[in-house]
DNA sequence: TCGGATTGACTAATCGATCAGTCAGGATAC
DNA sequence: GTATCCTGACTGATCGATTAGTCAATCCGA
């Protein structure tokens, strides 16, 4: 069996789900470009062949990754907003950025791996940017709707910019980098903490467009 | 000749210089792992043996596309914070936030191709964020005490993170995917626009960690 | 026995890197 | 003055390795 390295996946998944795994994983550390069809089937221990028998291209599997895990993320937001609306109480900016962040950072949202794909298809070409726009527009208007009811004094503009710098810091913050903690000479932060950062950075940048 | 696509380069750019310029479009194009040696020379209209002759490898080539507009801009900033130091009165946060982000967004920083492959290294993994450590940590410290001067109440934490999430705001703008004009409804904003949105955003975040 | 799942072997293309060798021009020797 | 040597710049050809994708054959549960 020589040197291959197998993913960790429940007894009870299928080959298909362990290439995707697999895939994340190795998409998220090397890129789409760095990462070979090979390296992929050899990680998850099954032939090359059979990535192109559930996947058919690469491209088709790359796509299959973020899909995945796009839907869990959305499925997620869509859930939060939803009990927001079950509330008597409207909620904060806060509550909102948390809702909109908190799935995305959380593990079943695919944890780090799947957090580099994602910071890489958010910065990426004409390529990556279909991707963002079909799997990310449609809820990204949701947010930017709730944006202004929260804040009726900001345009639907400044609501859009606020909303797209917020998911800057929230892609920086997925990425994991370790910069901001070596800078501020802390311990690397938990997933509390980051997702504290974050919201409260967002919020006060969203109401430096307009007053309260 | 075919079809080889050459740079536009002012004619006493040496070779070496042009290599750089047309691995720079390309690698913020495709990213380091989808760029081939092959490609670069062709569009630099040299051989590719001369690239190993100037570089050696794929990967100090990289290195020295980076490095080359990192000084650039790097030194275009530490001019912006002399020329606080030599003014009366003390720099706004906005001021600061200025003076950070606008030799990066100009163009002699390289403009949008550089800023591609900046989000990428921000973003990545061990060996990328080595490239970040050694190119931009030192001047990241210099703005942070900068921002603690100017809010005395934040922690160097705070600052920190503030400063961490600031950059990701400029990195997010650098790469011009053009969603947030999509989401907002609104032509590509120039220069100044986008600077204007960030600076005003990011301000306001770190504002966001502490009192005025 | 039938059909989806899976495999090893294979191809053409492309990869980064290396090779021996060409060429122009400045330094050196006589 | 001129023949010789040396060096930096540069090239075409080619190396072995790796790439994504293909295909006929085989496995195996229903």
């Amino acid at each position: 069996m020589s040197t291959t390295v197998q993913t960790v996946s429940d007894p009870a998944a299928t080959n298909r789900d362990t290439i995707l795994d697999a895939a994340e994983v190795l998409f998220g550390e090397l890129g789409f470009a760095g990462t070979s069809m090979r390296a992929i089937a050899q990680a998850g221990g099954v032939a090359q062949a059979l990535l192109h028998y559930h996947f058919d291209t690469k491209d088709q599997l790359f796509d299959t990754v973020v899909k995945r895990r796009t839907a869990q993320i959305n499925a997620a937001r869509l859930d939060n907003l939803a009990a927001f609306d079950a509330r008597d109480t409207p909620p904060t900016l806060s509550d909102l950025l948390h809702a909109l962040f908190a799935p995305a950072l959380a593990h079943q949202g695919g944890g780090v791996p799947y957090a580099r794909i994602l910071a890489t298809i958010a910065i990426g070409g004409a390529r990556e940017q279909g991707l963002v726009r079909d799997n990310y527009d449609a809820i990204a208007l949701r947010f930017i709707e709730a944006i202004k009811t929260i804040r009726p004094a900001l345009s639907h503009a400044d609501a859009a910019w606020g909303y797209s710098l917020a998911i800057a810091t929230l892609v920086s913050a997925m990425a994991r980098t370790g910069r901001a903690e070596r800078l501020a000479r802390e311990d690397e932060a938990s997933d509390d903490i980051l997702l504290d950062r974050i919201v409260r950075f967002a919020a006060a940048g969203i109401d430096g467009y307009g007053p309260k």
